[in-house]
DNA sequence: ATTGAGAGTTTTTTT
DNA sequence: AACTCTCAAT
């Protein structure tokens, strides 16, 4: 057991060894805290406590991952419950779902899907929104849900016209989700909230098998989350919550700074543990951000220190427009990756919203240096996968009539709007899920003969697909894809686009194949849509890559690279023009940059550009009130003019012979070309080659995203498919080799 | 019913 | 600028 807590300080030796009792961990940034943690479970688990009684939960995957692999590597093979809160409330619903009105089959419904249940319920209740968008009620309701208030219990603010709508829609609303037998995400947690609150013996029963409950980011809970954890730890209060009051960022989903402000009132009994030794970061980045985040109000007071070197100091430029502060930086990691001073997977570069990518993600491709966009598109939100998706659950609940109506029409079959209509009624009439208003459709007298048939075919295909619904998830996507054609609308495409939908389809069969390979249920349908409305794409972020990495500031949480880049820091932007009116939101906004900042390890620098383009238009620019926040007298200030008129500004330099990077122009557009010495060596590509002249490892060219190397193949002849590394920012891609512009690069021997 | 052109709008952040 | 939505034409 000795060796959990070695090389640990006393205030985390402290935190390690605490076992019985409420346990608050405030954990400044850098401060090891994952460490404690991890060590923390296997140091219970250690003395004798089962793997069963432990429930860790997180708010990312991501995070629930990095915990899971760090307790399996201290005490390997043990059965702790380790993820997020979303999922541990799934899974717990699966098994009381009759307790809240639903069926363990049920759906999760992820915002879009919410959405569109949500303009039917306005629809229904025939509401007036010419003042209010649908996502103005949305956002309402979730408020609502998030601070546990039910459709019954919910009463406006007299004099609130939104509030009135409200009123009237969540009922309609929760009725739309009830009857299609679904959850939205808020539903996890209220569902959740609501059963322990309703059910003693249930809540007895979970709170004695949970007896060791930790919350992680305890800064970001709302309330209804804020209620499970407490439920759970009533009889056993054994609850310990790490989190940084000066890292919650998600005020705005519904998070409760005060429940971590007042833990201590909660549980009088409670151990509080500070960590406020920062081992990321150097001492000038640490004071810059302690500087910054005391310009707080609400906050606990910390002080953070460092016994890591001082550094170079931070670097506060502004650049003179978006373009020239992109490139600016992707020159700056060229220089030191050529100086081989630095790797690509050392930096980040970090903004407010996910717009900004773009200017950067071109500035890295023009210098032929790889990157990683974080949660661009998700990949289960892509159109595609939500398509293939929506059959699978309407098999695995038929009364999902919003899944019903993605896929009745799609591919096109000829049930139009106003087929759908009508069936629509006729469910509404006579309190029908539609699958059975479309069973019943001959009934139907307003429709066509021919609507009647097309309907009649859904529904065959329906039954046929429903008859291997049992099966493992892989055949019964194979098995869909055949059947309805979707697949094949794509397979004799040229354009690139719907090779990528194709690659996309192929790697959600990827997905359900390595599902099946660790899941063998009786059911696992319904396990494997709830894996993937839980997940996104952010989970599949590869720290191991050797690849700039490019995000919001909300997606750095939890993370660290030796070099940052804080970019486009302007009034409007960070802060951000919604939060500009309201204090706490304000802190919000700093408390971001804050995180932002305590990412970086060695070199930190933040701009800012006097021009930015947004939405079309160029716009001078106002510098963000933070800036002045910070120590400006150490750090090293800089005003960039515009590249051409000032020779001192180290220009992008032309790559190095390995990587370098010519523009080549087609159609107008630039197109970033890698070039390598093999390549030039050999004189370019060579002639067109049959797709299984295509091996593994082989290198070879793709027209748009430059070189790579074949990772795996699949298939033969004119079906066959490689994966391909790319060294450029595309990353892996899956091509049908036969349709796509790959040419195979000899190499050098 | 599907397609195309034109108009209008915009997400801040995520489970 | 890019995307979605609406409306008219096929």
């Amino acid at each position: 057991m000795q060796h959990l807590v070695e090389g640990l300080t006393p205030a985390q030796r402290e935190a390690v060894e605490h076992v019985d009792g409420p346990l608050l961990i405030l954990a400044g940034p850098g401060s090891g805290k994952t460490r404690v943690v991890t060590h923390r479970i296997a140091h219970l688990l250690e003395i004798g406590i089962a793997g069963e009684q432990v429930l860790a939960l997180t708010f990312t995957n991501k995070a629930a991952e990095e915990m899971r692999a760090r307790v399996e590597r201290l005490v390997p093979n043990r059965s702790v419950w380790l993820g997020t809160y979303h999922r541990f409330c799934a899974r717990l619903l699966r098994r009381y779902a009759t307790f809240v009105g639903l069926r363990e089959n049920y759906t999760i419904y992820d915002a879009e899907d919410s959405g569109r249940a949500l303009r039917r319920a306005i629809g229904r209740a025939k509401v007036d929104l010419t003042h209010f968008t649908p996502d103005n009620l949305a956002h309402a309701i979730s408020w609502a849900k998030n601070k546990l208030i039910t459709a019954e219990e919910y009463e406006p603010r007299p004099g609130n016209p939104l509030g009135a709508l409200v009123k009237r829609v969540y009922p309609a609303y929760q009725e739309q989700l009830r009857r299609a037998n679904a959850a939205d995400f808020d539903d996890l947690l209220l569902h959740v909230a609501a059963l322990l609150r309703e059910n003693p013996e249930i809540r007895q029963s979970l709170d004695e098998r949970y007896r060791y409950v930790l919350v992680d980011e305890y800064q970001d809970t709302n309330l209804a989350q804020y209620a499970i954890a407490r439920a759970l730890s009533i009889d056993y209060p054994n609850l310990a919550v790490t989190g940084d009051p000066d890292q919650s960022i998600y005020g705005w989903r519904g998070a409760n700074l005060n429940n971590i402000l007042e833990f201590e009132k909660d549980f009088p009994n409670v151990r509080v543990v500070r960590l406020e030794r920062n081992y990321r970061s150097t001492k000038r980045i640490l004071h810059a951000a302690a500087q910054l985040i005391a310009h707080n109000v609400k906050r606990k007071q910390k002080d953070l220190f460092t016994e890591n070197a001082e550094g170079p100091p931070v670097r506060l430029v502004t650049y003179p427009n978006q373009k020239e502060e992109a490139q600016g930086i992707a020159a700056r990691i060229a220089a030191e990756i050529q100086a081989g001073r630095r790797r690509a997977r050392d930096f980040a570069v970090f903004y407010r919203v996910n717009a900004l990518s773009r200017a950067f993600e071109l500035a890295l491709r023009e210098q032929g240096i790889a990157y990683q966009v974080v949660n661009g598109v998700a990949f289960f939100e892509r159109k595609e996968i939500k398509d293939t998706l929506a059959y699978l659950r309407l098999l695995n609940n038929p009364l999902d009539d919003v899944a019903l109506v993605r896929v009745i029409n799609t591919p096109s079959r000829g049930i139009g709007k106003t087929t759908l209509e009508r069936i629509g009624d006729y469910a509404a009439s006579h309190g029908l899920p539609l699958v059975d208003a479309a069973r019943e459709c001959h009934r139907i007298e307003s429709l066509s003969k021919r609507a009647v048939g097309q309907v009649n075919a859904f529904v065959d295909l329906f039954d046929r697909l429903t008859a291997v619904a049992g099966g493992p998830v892989e055949e019964i996507l194979g098995f869909v894809l055949a059947e309805t054609g979707y697949k094949q609308q794509f397979e004799h495409a040229e354009d690139e686009e719907d090779q990528q939908r194709l690659a996309n389809i192929e790697e959600l069969l990827t997905v359900a194949r390595e599902f099946d390979e660790r899941n063998h249920r009786d059911r696992p349908l319904e396990e494997f849509l709830e894996e993937t409305s839980l997940t996104n794409e952010t989970d599949d972020w590869e720290a191991q890559t050797d690849r700039v990495t490019l995000m919001t500031l909300h997606a750095s949480k939890g993370l660290e690279f030796p070099v940052v880049f804080l970019v486009a820091v302007e009034e409007g932007l960070l802060p951000h023009e919604r939060s500009r009116d309201r204090i706490d939101q304000l802190e919000e906004e700093r408390r971001l940059m804050f995180v932002g900042i305590t990412r970086a390890q060695e070199q930190l620098q933040i701009s800012m550009s006097a021009y930015r383009d947004f939405r079309g238009q160029r716009k001078m620019t106002v510098p963000s009130p933070f800036l002045m926040e910070l120590p400006r007298g150490e750090m090293e200030l800089q005003e960039l003019e515009p590249v051409w008129t000032d020779p001192s500004y180290e220009a992008p330099i032309p790559a190095a012979p390995a990587v370098s990077a010519p523009v080549r122009r087609t159609g107008g557009v630039a197109m970033p070309q890698l070039t390598t010495a093999a390549e030039m060596a050999n004189g370019g590509t060579s002639p067109a080659a049959s797709p299984d002249d295509f091996c593994q490892g082989m290198i070879v060219r793709h027209p748009e995203y430059g070189l790579g190397r074949v990772v795996a193949l699949s298939g033969n002849g004119a079906s066959r498919q490689a994966t391909i590394d790319f060294a450029s920012a595309a990353g892996r891609k899956k091509f049908v080799i036969a349709k796509s512009p790959l040419r195979p690069v000899k190499q050098v021997p």
